[in-house]
DNA sequence: ATGCTAATTGATACTTGATATCAATTGATA
DNA sequence: TATCAATTGATATCAAGTATCAATTAGCAT
């Protein structure tokens, strides 16, 4: 979606555990590895339900310590659950799609320029940002747009 | 915070209420001046706490009501419940602190912007969004720095 | 003003997302 | 291999929010 790279995802996201001096265990080689197989961000909830072999508490465990970790980014979606995607470059933005929920990631530099001139408005230390951006995907775009004679 | 201006509040929620086809009850006249009093953002069990005279679900109710309306913007807080603030200018975005999770608003046209050039980098229809700052305040910083020599 | 009726209320039960508990299990090291 | 702390996962619990539904009430017609 948006200018997704194809670089290959050499993430190897148990190394993320490995670092913080976690074990490495079979739970969480299946948390990790079914994580870096799926393209899209995926819910805390959508991971157990694919992994019936792995407890809730586990999943929610690991989920935490990738984000902990910074291998993981965590998007609050408005009414309902967050999502989770994996952080392949190092800062960038997400795209929603309102309809399907789908979501994007995409990077432009005027955006990190913009925040520079935010900075002398604000009262207070920039520590961060994040920046959402709504839309309506293409696929979603095609389907109203051939159930559209339907009224 | 920030630019915020002191521009009497003439937000006549429970107008916005009314504009809905929706009744005057007492229980969302408490509701919606409660929420005219409050000059920060707050959350739905907040206000079910300073309105004990009202049920959870009313409070909960009428907040959606004026969500709906476009009275009031919900905004996504990372671990924790939504936040709502009142929709005072047309289109504006947040500040948050970090630390004490203070929120604040400001506007910056060169954002409105960068939106727009945004457009042609990004697959789909963009129909909103949504940015947020994240700020240590002043308060914080202040306090922070008389605490600093404690090591 | 009074009665009528649909909108509204709020106590309660429930749903969903997520965390705490803790006995049983397991990985890493000596 | 023995040891022991880290980890697991079933279960209970918590927190945020919604559905239910009998009782109440606002707004309208008269």
């Amino acid at each position: 979606m948006a200018t997704a790279t194809t670089e290959s995802i050499s993430v190897n996201l148990i190394n993320a555990l490995d670092d913080r001096g976690l074990r490495r265990t079979s739970a969480r080689a299946a948390v990790t590895s079914r994580i870096e197989q799926i393209s899209d961000a995926f819910t805390a909830e959508q991971l157990c339900r694919e992994l019936p072999g792995v407890g809730r508490a586990t999943v929610y465990r690991t989920i935490r310590h990738l984000v902990d970790a910074g291998a993981l980014c965590k998007l609050p979606i408005l009414d309902g659950a967050p999502k989770y995607s994996i952080a392949r470059v190092e800062h960038h933005h997400h795209t929603i799609c309102s309809r399907c929920g789908a979501v994007g990631e995409f990077r432009h530099s005027t955006v990190e320029r913009v925040m520079r001139s935010l900075g002398k408005e604000i009262d207070g230390d920039i520590v961060g940002h994040r920046m959402e951006i709504f839309i309506t995907c293409n696929s979603c775009l095609a389907a109203s747009r051939s159930g559209e004679s339907g009224g």
